[in-house]
DNA sequence: ATTGAAATGTTATATTATAACATTCATCTT
DNA sequence: AAGATGAATGTTATAATATAACATTTCAAT
């Protein structure tokens, strides 16, 4: 298959380093893009990032809420909008819940993601040529792709361990 | 990428037939595996082959009620949970529905479809060496696998026809 | 017939997400 | 600086999806 990278993997080591640097790198993407990186939007990001698991929508809520924010509902949905429009978080279909993206810089809104059942945790794999041949499979049948999500449930080697 | 087919493709020809087909598959696998096809979950698979598209949970209550059975939501889920536990039916999570298998007859529950974003409409892709080399990742992470989602989000060939 | 397990019924509620409209805020123009 | 404009956020209500908990029925095996 070739080309095959993993980040974030499971147990993150210099934790507040790579939040620091996912906000950073949001930053320069809005900068860039001329699009509004706003208060709200950034913490979100950041609350995503430091939880560094999928988040569902209404666990960020209460997180503001503690913060004296207590936004509704559409205000934390709006500002997740956002973020997956800038390809900054993905939202992980099996759990209802939203992940920081670890390739924000590309531009395809793809994801891969090794999904781990007991401890909640996630991989983000970048398996380049895997999209491409599922592109090349797409438009034999003459289908435009848009987006693909690959979700891999299972368990991650930690908690296999810890069931041993 | 090898060993590609493709089935149910946008616009099913003898629709009577394959919804016929596949309720006599599923009564067949479930004779073997002493799994017991019950009336409400055979009308439940039929509705959802009938409609040849994904069908949410209520969608399949309403119908149900038309024809005087009036079930509650458990009822429903819980036929689609035995449905889809023994691989007769997916979830497509990116549409919160539920989609006929079209090869019930593996033992993975694992799922490659195509969805087209303006009709509705879903391929089923067979991508076995795909699903193999994603094992195989997975594998080098450390990581067990249970279920394998690809969802991609496009459109078909007849929508885009259409809007050209 | 009896019993035990599986399936379904029933009631209530949890969880996730959006519609519709009001207000505030940032930026640009004059 | 004042005003206009559109984007962002606030607010209220509700829609859509899913499950918990317990009661009843049905089925199959004794």
């Amino acid at each position: 298959m070739g080309n095959i990278s993993q980040d974030t993997p499971f147990g993150c080591k210099s934790h507040r380093h790579c939040v620091a640097q996912a906000l950073a790198d949001a930053e320069q993407i809005c900068r860039l893009r001329n699009s509004r990186l706003t208060p709200l939007r950034k913490r979100v990001l950041e609350l995503i990032w430091s939880s560094h698991k999928p988040l569902g929508a209404y666990t960020l809520l209460e997180q503001l809420a503690q913060e004296g924010h207590k936004p509704a509902p559409p205000t934390v949905y709006r500002a997740l909008d956002f973020l997956q429009a800038q390809g900054l978080v993905h939202k992980v279909n099996a759990l209802n819940a939203y992940l920081g993206c670890s390739h924000p810089q590309s531009v395809d809104h793809n994801r891969q993601l090794l999904i781990c059942r007991l401890c909640g945790n996630v991989a983000e794999l970048h398996m380049s040529e895997a999209i491409q041949a599922i592109e090349v499979v797409a438009q034999s049948a003459s289908f435009h792709v848009e987006q693909q999500a690959l979700e891999i449930l299972g368990v991650c080697q930690q908690c296999s361990q810890q069931r041993a």
